[in-house]
DNA sequence: AGACAAGGTTACATAAAAGTAACTGGTTGA
DNA sequence: TCAACCAGTTACTTTTATGTAACCTTGTCT
């Protein structure tokens, strides 16, 4: 609290002692579940898979050009999985992971603070 | 879970019955804490204020012009305030508000995430 | 055959975010 | 006086993100 983090050198030169070395947690965090509709999309998969076409629709905001940026990001991530459930009649679907199921504690706190004060 | 989400209509057009309106929750809640750095500078004040040039110390990534528009809009939403400290040595300090406090807890389980799961 | 659905791709345009570097004007201490 | 500090500002440039619209292939329904 009263805790010094800089200190003055010889020469007067004021330096950071504990500078946060660029990408730190919260940056590499939010890298990786920041992007535009990324929390949305993993938030619309968490109860059951769901279908491209689907999704475009729930996100009524978003082109399938820029879910499917997004979802491709989101499978290289590891955060969701795609799957072809059907070949001729060609079906596909995508499923949130393990993985991305670590990120939704995180998400429904900030769904609900959100709610709470963002208008 | 099993829970139909789409229903077909009479002429077989398929619509989303919960489209997540354009700015849902996680969206909101993402605009206003989820802008590069902003996470992080929020982070830095929590414990005290911060003086403008420490601050671009700490972050060093962050350049004085980044840093400064990221300020301001911190402020405009009310996550921080900028005090003078003194004028005539003048001096300003950054401290995080009571609003920017209730972000807090989603910023750190974000942190304790990428720092178990983000490289 | 014609309309529509699925799951995309492509080319292009615009907008927003981030960064660089130089510069300002005042203050302070050697 | 000179160098360094403070808290920025200004003028650009670059990068990244987001979006529009048209198009494609395979397939089903009527």
């Amino acid at each position: 609290m009263g805790k010094m983090e800089f200190q003055t050198d010889i020469s007067r030169r004021r330096k950071a002692l504990d500078p946060c070395f660029e990408p730190c947690p919260i940056e590499r965090g939010m890298r990786v579940i920041g992007g535009k509709w990324t929390g949305s999309i993993l938030w619309h998969l968490k109860d059951h898979p769901v279908r491209f076409n689907d999704l475009a629709r729930q996100l009524g905001g978003a082109s399938k050009k820029v879910l499917n940026d997004r979802l491709k990001q989101m499978e290289e991530n590891k955060l969701i999985k795609r799957i072809v459930i059907s070949t001729r009649p060609f079906a596909v679907s995508y499923e949130i992971t393990d993985f991305g199921r670590t990120a939704l504690n995180f998400l429904e706190e900030l769904k609900d603070w959100a709610i709470e004060h963002i208008v």
